[in-house]
DNA sequence: TCAATATATCAAGAATGATTGTTGGGTCAA
DNA sequence: TTGACCCAACAATCATTCTTGATATATTGA
């Protein structure tokens, strides 16, 4: 079977697929500053609701942010862990690996 | 004119595409054992030449990875600066933005 | 020069993603 | 209860990316 390596990296490849986008980025940048409604990215990023309810569904899925309701507002909040998890495994994918290479180059 | 935010995030967003993709981050993997020619990944990971290829494209254009030629094989090796990029940018954005909060929660 | 090997590139269809408008569910205030 | 407001879910459209197979380029050795 050619299906190998660990799973890791598939669900780290959906998280990166999550971030992988300006206008997602951009949320996540202004939820840095604390926790927003989506009336106010909205104002702040000049985009329609719609799109932006799309992304935060989007990021919220991969665990980037969290929501709250308050009265009619949704409060979307940054989820620093999961950053952090996906930086790990970045810097771990970033290293050289330790011993010996598991195919020792042969090629020709 | 509603296109704002440092292009960082722009260029941080691509480069995350880059990454978004298990079979790209599995060749990445490999490549963390060291140097390895086309023919090689396409034995380890059992995928068509032409796709590997493609995928080593999108890697060397975002910067992960850089090639050398040595004869009619292509060599591609990990770029550890290039992820190291990545995931300082990942740990700013994943900080809470130190002082105020540029737009201090108003809504209703 | 010719054949063989290794890799890159191209074109076309398939698959996936982004954006918009619309609809409807909750929630609040009067 | 009614109406206004905030938001999520859905469907349709459009754009991008992936994948495959065929072909092109580059290098080596005979």
């Amino acid at each position: 079977m050619p299906t190998a390596a660990p799973p890791d990296l598939d669900t780290l490849a959906l998280r990166l697929k999550a971030l992988s986008d300006p206008l997602r980025l951009k949320i996540l940048d202004r939820l840095r500053g604390g926790e927003h409604c989506v009336c106010e990215l909205t104002d702040a990023l000049g985009q329609s609701q719609s799109l932006l309810s799309f992304h935060l569904k989007t990021l919220k899925d991969a665990g980037f942010v969290s929501d709250r309701r308050d009265g009619r507002w949704m409060h979307y909040a940054l989820n620093p862990e999961a950053m952090r998890d996906v930086e790990a495994l970045l810097r771990s994918l970033g290293r050289r690996r330790s011993g010996r290479s598991r195919t020792p180059l042969r090629c020709a």
